[in-house]
DNA sequence: GAGTGGTCTAGACCACCAA
DNA sequence: TGGTGGTCTAGACCACTCA
C-alpha cells in the first residue's frame, strides 16, 4: 500500500500529498470557497491512510490555504468572509474601535513595469502591469496612500469600475474575478517623511512622519503576484504585530 | 485507560496534557535548554498514548516553547542559541548583510512604575520597576534607542554590570540569570519625529522620521513581563514581517 | 441517520544520535 | 546497539451538520 519508495522523491508521504493538493489548487480543481473531497476520499485517491491525508491537510490549514469545518468538510480558504476580508491589513485603530473603511480610487493605469519592481515580481523589463493608486480612509479621515502594481497578463480587463465594485478589498476582487488567491505576503517597514504631493493627498503637512509599508504578496506555489506600497498616517492607527 | 470523563475539564486530552506540561515549565521542573522526558515516559506518566503526548508537544513546539531533536529528545527552548538569540529583533539590514551588533548602556534605574505602563504589565501603581535605556548600533552606527521596563520583584539584583555581560540580548540574560523565558511578544508600530534628545543620541537631526516600536513581551502562561519602546532609524534597516 | 472532521489508541517501522 | 523522535497505518469512538 505504501508507495514511498515507488516515487522518485524521498520526502515524507504527507508532504507529497500536500504538494499534490497544492497542484490541484493551482490548477483550479477546487476554487476559493469550494469544498475539497473528504479525507477518506482523498486517502483512497492517493492510496494512503486517512491519517496521512489529515496531516497534509493540517499543514495547509495551518497556512490558511484550507479551512476545516467539523461536520461539513474542508474548504479552500477565501478572502470573501468578514473575518478574513482584511487578513493582511495590520493597521488598527489605536483605541481598538471598529471603523468604517472607505476606498477612494485615484488612478488605474496600464504601464510598462519599472526595473526594480519587475525584478521583485519576476517579470521581464518592460512587461505590462496595472498600476493602482488609491486612498483609504477610516471614519472619513485619510489614513493610507496605497500604490499597487500587478502583472496585466493575469488581470485582463481590469479597470476602475471593477475596483470600485469591490470597495476596498483588492484581494477579494483578485480571487473572485481572476481566481488568483494570495496566500501570504512579506512586508518591510520604514519611517519616512511625507513628500509634498503625498502630504496633500493625506491632508497632512509636508515632512510629516509616515509609516512606509512595502509588501510583496504571493499566490499558490509562492509565486509573487502583487507589489504594494502603503504610506500610513499613524496618529490614530497602529501597525499591530504578534511575534511568536 | 482514557480519563477524559474523570477530569472536571472537557477539553481534548492533548490540550490537558499541554497545560500540564506548561505548568511543569512554569514551576521550573525543566529549565531552559534542558531536555524533558521522552514521549513514552510522558505517555506513561499521564496514562495516555504516545500519540496524544506527541500532539501536545507538537503544539508547544509550534509555539517555540519546546524544541524537538530527532534521535536526542525534546528540549525546553532557549534564547541561548545563535539562530534564535535575536528571535524578536525584526530589524534587518536593507541589503541583507550581516552586521556587528553593539550595545551601549545609557541608564539603568530602579523607579516606581508609571500608571500606563503598570497597567500594561499588570502591576499596581507605584510598583518598583527597573528601567533600562540603551543604544543599539549596527557596524558602529547607532540605529535603535531602546527603553525597557521590567518589574523589579522578578529581577532582584539586576544591575548595569549584568546587562553588559550579556551584551545585547536581554532575553538571554532574563533566562539565564532569572529563569524567565519570553515566549511571545506583541508590538505596535508607528512613525514619529525624533525629539531633540533622542535625535542627539542617535546622531540624527531633530524631527527626523523614526520607526517607533512598542512591545509587550510575555512569559509562560501569557504573563506580561516586559515593556519596551524602540526608536529606530530606518535609513539602512527595515522592519521585516511575514504575513501568513 | 449518514457523512464529515476531531480525538485517541496501539503497534509497526524508519532515521538519527550517542555510547 | 538501544533510545529518541518521525512517519504511517488501521480502527475505534465522539461531535457536529444537514437532510
Amino acid at each position: 500500500m505504501n508507495t514511498v519508495m515507488a516515487t522518485p522523491s524521498f520526502k515524507p508521504l504527507y508532504e507529497q500529498i500536500k504538494e499534490l493538493l497544492t497542484q490541484s489548487l493551482i490548477q483550479g480543481e477546487w476554487g476559493p470557497g469550494e469544498s475539497i473531497p473528504s479525507e477518506m476520499d482523498l486517502a483512497t485517491r492517493y492510496s494512503v491512510s486517512q491519517g496521512t491525508v489529515r496531516k497534509a491537510i493540517d499543514a495547509l490549514a495551518q497556512e490558511n490555504i484550507l479551512v476545516r469545518r467539523q461536520g461539513k468538510g474542508t474548504f479552500v480558504a477565501t478572502h470573501n468572509e468578514e473575518q478574513v476580508k482584511l487578513r493582511f491589513l495590520r493597521l488598527a485603530s489605536a483605541d481598538g474601535d471598529k471603523e468604517l473603511l472607505e476606498n477612494q480610487l485615484l488612478e488605474c493605469n496600464r504601464i510598462p513595469v519599472k526595473a526594480e519592481i519587475g525584478k521583485l515580481l519576476g517579470l521581464k523589463s518592460g512587461t505590462s502591469v496595472i498600476e493602482i493608486k488609491r486612498l483609504l480612509s477610516f471614519n472619513q479621515t485619510p489614513v493610507i496612500y496605497d500604490h499597487v502594481i500587478i502583472p496585466a497578463a493575469h488581470f485582463k480587463g481590469l479597470n476602475a469600475n471593477k475596483i470600485q465594485e469591490y470597495n476596498g478589498s483588492l484581494y477579494r476582487m483578485y480571487e473572485t474575478l481572476y481566481g488568483i488567491r494570495m496566500i501570504r505576503a512579506s512586508e518591510r517597514l520604514t519611517a519616512i517623511s511625507a513628500s509634498i504631493d503625498i502630504a496633500e493627498s493625506l491632508g497632512i503637512k509636508e515632512g510629516y512622519p509616515l509609516l512606509r509599508i512595502e509588501r510583496i504578496a504571493y499566490t499558490y506555489g509562492d509565486k509573487p503576484m502583487e507589489w504594494r506600497l502603503g504610506l500610513c498616517v499613524t496618529d490614530n492607527h497602529h501597525y499591530m504585530n504578534e511575534l511568536e
